[in-house]
DNA sequence: GTGAAAGCGCTAACAT
DNA sequence: ATGTTAGCGCTTTCAC
C-alpha cells in the first residue's frame, strides 16, 4: 500500500537542469517563455519537466521577483449565503488573472480582522478584499492604510478617504421597501438592526425612514437596534411586543434579524402576513420555499465582487487616482410576507376550505 | 491624503541588524528565541523591531526552512451553512497550532478539484483537508496519493485505503429516520438525492431502506436520484407527483433536495405536514423559524472538522499508521414537518378557529 | 556569544 | 544562445 505523506523532496530546477544537460538558468528561461532559447534545448528542458513532473514553486519564483500573486479576502462570517458567494466570485475573478485567492473570517471582532490583515501583510500580498466588521473607519482600515496596503473595501462601507469601496445601495432598496409598505398602507412599522454594523445599518434606517416620512408624513417607525449579538435583540424584540405593540409591518435590516422576527411571530401565535407583514435585507434560497414566502432585498452579490476586483487590479497595476465609491443597486422581491394591514385575505380563504392558502400555480425555480 | 498601495519596501531582516549594531543572524536567533544571545543585544533587537516595525517574512523564512505551515482545504461549495461552518472550525483548529489554512472551492467540478490540489502542491502546504466533490475515489484522491501528499478527506467520504476519513454517520441517521417514520405509521415514503455525491447519497439511502425493511417490510421506498444538478431533480420530482403517486413522507439526502420537495409542495398545493411529510439531511438556521418547522438531520460540523485536524496534525508529525476512519453520530430533529400521514392534526386545528395552527409557546433559539 | 558563509528554490543581469 | 553569478529574505551550521 503506498503510504501518504513520504514528503519525498520535490524535484528543484536544478534537478531538471541536470536532467536536461543544461544551466538551471536556462531552465527558467525555458519555463517563462523567453524566446532566445535553442528549441532543441527547450525540448529536452519540456522533456525533463515532464519525466520529473517539475513544477515551479511559485512562493519560491515569487520571493525571487519580490511580488506575490495572492490576493486576500477577509469576511466577518464564511457561513452565510452572501459572504460564501462573495468569497466563491471573488476567487473566481481572481484566478482569472492568475492570482490566488486566500480568504479568512475575521469572526465579527475587529481584533482578528486587523490579525488576519498583518498576517497578509506579512505574506506580501498583492491586494486585498476587506469586508470589515464594523464600517470603513476600524483599526483594519488604519492598518492598511498605515502600511501602505492595497486595497478595496465592500459591504458594510459607505466611503472613505483612502479606499475604493463598494457597496450595495441600501438606501435605495430600503426607499424601495418603504414605497412599498406605505403603498399596501402600511403606517406603523418596526425596523429592526444590528448596532455594530453601523454604516450599513444607518444606510439602511435612514434610506427608509426619509423615504417613508416624504411619502408618509404620518408613519410611525419603531427601531430597535441592538449591539452585535442575537441574543439581546431577541430579548428587546420580545419585550416590545409583550408591552403590546403592535406594528403592522416588520422590516429587519440583516438576515439574521429576519429568522428573529420569524421565530417571535410563532411564539406569538402570529400569522405573517395576515397578522403581520416582513420584509428583510437579504435573500436567501429557502425564502421562497416556506410559506409564506418571504420578502427580501437581493444583492447585486457578482456585481460587487465584479467591481471590487475590477478596482483592486487598477490599484495593483498603479492607479493612484482618488477612492472611488460605488452603490450597486439591489432589487426587492416583493414575496408573500407582504400584504396589505389587516386585509387577512388568507384568513378569508381560508375559511371557505378549512385549509391555509397556499399558492400553488407558482413556480418557484430555486437557481439564483 | 496619505496614498494607499505605495508598496514602500518592507524593512529586511538586514535593516534590523544595522539598526541594532549586530548581525542578520543574531537579530534570527533573538526572533526564534535561541537562548544563547547577549541579553543587551537581544534588547537592542527587539528595540530596532519595534522602531521599524518589522515582521518576519513567514515565506520567505519557510522557504529556507523548507517547511511550509500551510494547511489547505477543499470544499465543494462556500455557500452552503454545512461547508461555510467546516470551513470556520478548519480555519479556527489551523491557526491554533499555528497554521494558515488556504480554503478553496471545487464548485462541485473534479477537474477543478484536482487544479486546485496541484496548486496547494505547488504552494508545498503541510496537509490538505479534501471533501472531495464525489467520493474518495476519485482524481483528486488520486493526484495526493500519487504526489505523496498528506491528507485528509471528510464529508463525501465512507473509506479510504490510503487516507484518513471523517464524516458523519449517515447510515446510522438514516436508519433513525426510518424508525421514526415508520413508528408514526409511513409506509410509503420517497427518498430524494443527488447521483455524483456517490458515497454519501448511498449510505444514507441504504441505510434508510434496510432499516425500513427490517422494521416494517410492508413499506414502500421510492427513490429518485438525479445527476449533480438540482434542475432534473425538480423536473423527475415533478413528473412522479404528476403520475398521481402519494408518498405520505419524503426524506431528502441532501439541503438542496429539502428546497426542491418544499417546492413542488406549493406547486401541488400540498400542506405539509398535513398532506405530506418532510424530513432532510442537514440542518440549517431557518428551518426552525418556518411554519411548519422542517426536521432535519443535524451533522456534527464541529466534531467533524477537529477529528479531520487532529487526525492530520497525526500524519504530519509523522504518524504512519493505517489509515483511520472515523464516523460521527448526527442528531436528528424531528419537527413539525413530520406527523402521522392522513392525521390531518393541523387541518383539525385549524377547523376550529379558522386559521392555520401555530405552535405558540415553542421557543426557538437560533444560536446552534 | 556572535557573525561569516552557505543555501532554501528560484530569477535576472551580465558575461561569454 | 547559454551559463555564471548574485541575491529575494530568511535560517543555520560552524568557526571564532
Amino acid at each position: 500500500m503506498a503510504r501518504q505523506g513520504l514528503n519525498q523532496r520535490r524535484p528543484s530546477i536544478h534537478d531538471v537542469a541536470s536532467h536536461a544537460g543544461v544551466s538551471a538558468a536556462t531552465v527558467s528561461k525555458v519555463l517563462r517563455g523567453v524566446a532566445t532559447v535553442k528549441s532543441a534545448n527547450a525540448k529536452r528542458v519540456f522533456e525533463a519537466v515532464e519525466q520529473l513532473s517539475y513544477r515551479i514553486d511559485p512562493l519560491a519564483s515569487e520571493l525571487r521577483r519580490s511580488k506575490r500573486r495572492i490576493i486576500g479576502a477577509i469576511v466577518p462570517e464564511f457561513e452565510s449565503e452572501f459572504f460564501g458567494s462573495i468569497v466563491t466570485e471573488l476567487e473566481r475573478l481572481a484566478e482569472q488573472r492568475g492570482y490566488a485567492l486566500v480568504a479568512a473570517s475575521s469572526r465579527e471582532s475587529e481584533t482578528r480582522e486587523t490579525e488576519i490583515l498583518e498576517r497578509m501583510h506579512d505574506w506580501r500580498v498583492s491586494g486585498v478584499v476587506l469586508s470589515p466588521v464594523r464600517n470603513e473607519h476600524g483599526p483594519a482600515a488604519a492598518f492598511m492604510k498605515t502600511n501602505g496596503m492595497t486595497g478595496v473595501m465592500i459591504d458594510r462601507v459607505i466611503a472613505s478617504d483612502t479606499f475604493d469601496t463598494v457597496s450595495a445601495d441600501s438606501a435605495a432598496a430600503s426607499a424601495e421597501v418603504a414605497r412599498a409598505l406605505v403603498a399596501r398602507g402600511h403606517r406603523h412599522v418596526l425596523v429592526i438592526g444590528l448596532g455594530e454594523q453601523a454604516a450599513t445599518v444607518h444606510a439602511r434606517l435612514d434610506g427608509f425612514r426619509s423615504q417613508a416620512q416624504a411619502i408618509a408624513p404620518d408613519m410611525r417607525i419603531d427601531v430597535i437596534l441592538s449591539e452585535s449579538e442575537v441574543a439581546p435583540l431577541r430579548a428587546a424584540l420580545r419585550s416590545y411586543f409583550s408591552k403590546g405593540e403592535r406594528p403592522t409591518a416588520v422590516y429587519s435590516l440583516f438576515l439574521k434579524g429576519t429568522l428573529v422576527a420569524l421565530s417571535e411571530f410563532r411564539r406569538q401565535a402570529w400569522h405573517c402576513p395576515a397578522d403581520i407583514s416582513l420584509v428583510g435585507f437579504d435573500d436567501a434560497e429557502w425564502m421562497q420555499v416556506t410559506f409564506p414566502a418571504i420578502a427580501a432585498v437581493v444583492q447585486p452579490v457578482r456585481r460587487i465582487a465584479m467591481q471590487a476586483m475590477d478596482l483592486l487590479f487598477r490599484r495593483i497595476e498603479g492607479d493612484d487616482g482618488p477612492p472611488r465609491m460605488l452603490l450597486e443597486p439591489c432589487k426587492v422581491l416583493m414575496r408573500e410576507s407582504v400584504s396589505p394591514p389587516g386585509s387577512d385575505r388568507f384568513r378569508d380563504q381560508k375559511a371557505s376550505n378549512g385549509l391555509p392558502p397556499q399558492v400553488g400555480a407558482i413556480s418557484c425555480p430555486l437557481t439564483t
